[in-house]
DNA sequence: AATGTATGTTAGGTTTTCTAACATGGTATT
DNA sequence: AATACCATGTTAGAAAACCTAACATACATT
């Protein structure tokens, strides 16, 4: 698990912007979430956390839906590109274990705090991720 | 105004995320607004909308205070090194016309489906802003 | 002792989000 | 044509998050 990796996966935004960002509807999300394609995390009072990662995912999942994709067929979709992701970056991951919310923000906080270093990039990281520069 | 600058002015965050990632109370967060060393958007429910710009001034304000500088000096200082940025940059940015959300949303819209690009950088941004790649 | 500054705390109200249930418009199937 | 299923809309009631305004407090300065 990468830096960036972390930062991508932090549990950030609650469904209000999400909804904006990708314009799909909050019933939308939430049935891409009953049916697995996403994992938001929760906040302690149960709202819905989304990371840079699930934005991404929720705006492929809605370009498959556009094409015509079912729930099913968007789930094996998004498993197998996974599945490639994982694949080409060398390590397979191990068991990619779970961070605590704890975990990654006291992670951030380092990064923030030892500024100034430059920027590295994985060349190729989807949509929403590019926007924060 | 650049594309960058725009991703990083948009007012995405509701009060609680900042709150974890800046460790400053909600208190301090709305003391700081009044005093005007930052103006969060607002949600058309009147809830503060913090941009990865917010959070960086906030970082930076959070310094700041700890180095036992006060609400004017603060000021002052964010004004200057916002003079200094503007510039640096070549261009004045005339009177830095205010976006309207739907207009940056739009624009974040395009970028999105525009997808592939390599990312670009300014060499010199602060703080939160390099955590999102 | 009195004042000022930055922050904590509390109260009451509004917005946002939650789950669960029912409704609806297409598509596919019988 | 009737039925079933899928993705989404809509509604209701409850809980969480956030809002402003006011008062409280600790510390420094006068």
């Amino acid at each position: 698990m990468t830096g960036s990796n972390i930062r991508r996966s932090m549990p950030l935004f609650p469904i209000g912007p999400v909804m904006q960002l990708t314009e799909l509807s909050a019933r939308q999300i939430r049935y891409y979430e009953e049916h697995q394609l996403i994992s938001p995390a929760r906040s302690e009072g149960n709202r819905r956390l989304f990371s840079l990662n699930d934005i991404d995912k929720l705006l492929e999942i809605k370009d498959l839906i556009d094409q015509g994709i079912n729930m099913a067929g968007i789930k094996q979709l998004l498993f197998v590109k996974n599945q490639e992701v994982i694949a080409s970056d060398g390590k397979p991951q191990k068991s990619e274990r779970e961070l605590s919310n704890d975990e990654i923000r006291r992670h951030l906080r380092k990064e923030i705090v030892q500024a100034g270093r430059f920027n590295q990039h994985a060349a190729s990281q989807g949509n929403i991720t590019r926007l924060f520069h």
